[in-house]
Order: C-alpha cells, then sequence, then structure tokens
DNA sequence: CCTAAAGCCTGTAGTAACTACAAGGTCAAG
DNA sequence: CTTGACCTTGTAGTTACTACAGGCTTTAGG
C-alpha cells in the first residue's frame, strides 16, 4: 500500500509518516518504480506501535528505546517495565503541575465574580 | 537596575528578559551611555506578570492579550473573566488526558508483571 | 594601575514534535 | 488531453525558550 492508504488506515497524517522515517522512527520502506514508498502490514504494526507510544506521552527518544526493545527477538521486559515507570513519574509530576495550575486558577476566577467588576482584581494580583 | 539584577530578582534567565523585549511581551527599557538595558521597578511589576501569568499555563500570545487589558486605565474584568475561563476549559482537557494516559500507562505496568516476564507483553499490545 | 573575571551586547542556531507549504512528477477518469 | 488526486523532496514555520559565539564594559583583586 502507497503512504495515503497507511495514513488513513491509522489514522495519521501522511506527513507525520514521512517525518518519523526522516527522523528513524520508522524503518525506511521500499519504493516502487515511480519512487512512491510501498507499505506492507509490518510497516503498519510499527506506526501502530509508535503512534500508540506517542499517545501515551512518550517522547520521540523513548520511542526510539521502545523500538530498540521491541526489535529483538525476545523483548526484555524489564527495560520496557523501566522505561514505564521512569514515564510514569514524569506524568505524575504533569498531573501535579497541571492541578496546581487550575486550583490557582479557579481561585483567580473566583476573585473576579464572574467578571462583573469594574477594576479587575485578576490583574492586580497578578502584577503585585 | 541592569539585566542581571532584574533577573535575580524575578527569579528568571537575563536571557528570557531580552527574549521576551524582543517578541514584545515586555517593553524596551531605557538604555545607558554604554548600551545597557536600564530597568525600573515598573519593568519588575512588568515582567513577574508575565512570568506568573505564563507559570498559570498561560501562552505568551495569551499572556499578550492579558497585556493588553491590564495596560488600559481601568482593566475590563469581563475580558479577563472570559480568557481566563477559556484557560481552565484548556488546563482541565489536558487534565483528563494526562489522567488517561497515566491509568493506561499504570495498566500496561500491570501487564508487566514487574518485568520479571521474559518476553514483554506491554511490546506486543502497543503493536497488536 | 593592570589584569582577569564577570557582566553586558547582538545575532544565530538548536530543541521537540510536528505542520504547512512550494514546486514538481505520476496516474486514472472523463 | 486535461483535470484532479496522489505522490515526491526540501524548506520554513510553530511554541517557548536555551545556548552559544564573538565582542564590548565594568568591577574587584593584587
Amino acid at each position: 500500500m502507497r503512504i495515503g492508504a497507511l495514513a488513513a488506515s491509522c489514522n495519521c497524517p501522511a506527513e507525520t509518516i514521512r517525518y518519523y522515517e526522516k527522523i528513524g522512527l520508522l524503518p525506511k520502506p521500499l519504493r516502487t518504480a515511480n519512487g512512491y514508498r510501498s507499505y506492507d502490514e509490518r510497516h503498519q504494526k510499527w506506526l501502530q506501535f509508535v503512534l500508540r507510544s506517542r499517545a501515551l506521552g512518550f517522547t520521540q527518544d523513548e520511542v526510539r528505546r521502545l523500538s530498540n526493545i521491541a526489535d529483538q527477538s525476545q523483548p526484555d521486559c524489564a527495560d520496557v517495565h523501566q522505561l514505564l515507570v521512569e514515564h510514569i513519574v514524569d506524568v505524575r509530576k504533569k498531573l501535579l503541575d497541571l492541578r496546581r495550575m487550575e486550583k490557582a486558577l479557579a481561585r483567580l476566577k473566583a476573585k473576579c465574580q464572574d467578571g462583573t467588576l469594574n477594576d479587575c482584581p485578576v490583574i492586580d494580583e497578578l502584577m503585585n
């Protein structure tokens, strides 16, 4: 199949596929006589793997490491486990940050009294 | 005061201050005879305003809009309120995403059984 | 007073992770 | 036979900075 079909099947822009190929996240596919990229289901699985990993918040670099593990004949579960644990720590840190933000924003919004005030206390608080 | 002092007082790299000036988030300061930037407390308040807004997750563009509001003689609370509400929606969306991620990651980690397995079920699940 | 370190200047390039063209080749349908 | 959809490469733009390079100026120590 060509890049458009692969893109449609994985619900991902063709440009992203080319980009992943360029940065080495996806293996280079064969080319047809006219130079078009030619994919099979192995490529499809690989792309899916990358997309799912990204959807879980893994960075490109982490995906690369995951790929290296996945590429072994017997993927080492301990390695994956470690990556997973580290990533979960990251995600939790981000969650904490966002929760703190949300709280602060909600407090500011309350100060605002639905925007009915003439002089804005929010601006004031951010400035001083 | 010079840029280093301002940077220290706001706990922010001098390069960021120059950057904010360049993109128009901060007003251009006066220059001393030798060309050094010269700041006063008004600049300091302005920078603080920007930094606090950024810490709350507002984008540069949103900060710019907030700044415009703040710059009026009587800042319009309704405008601020709207920006606030929109931003809170964004933050909540990100929170939902992250929570979903965390759940999925925790489930994968459980599958892994602490990495004691020989063949990794996580790789398998991401692929198929 | 001299020198060395610290601080300042401008401008450019690099980061993550794409996205959006521009300019052109190929192919099938009407 | 030409129109439109699809493909190609390569480059530039996005967000929000960060990190130099190369070159001034100021400040502190001996």
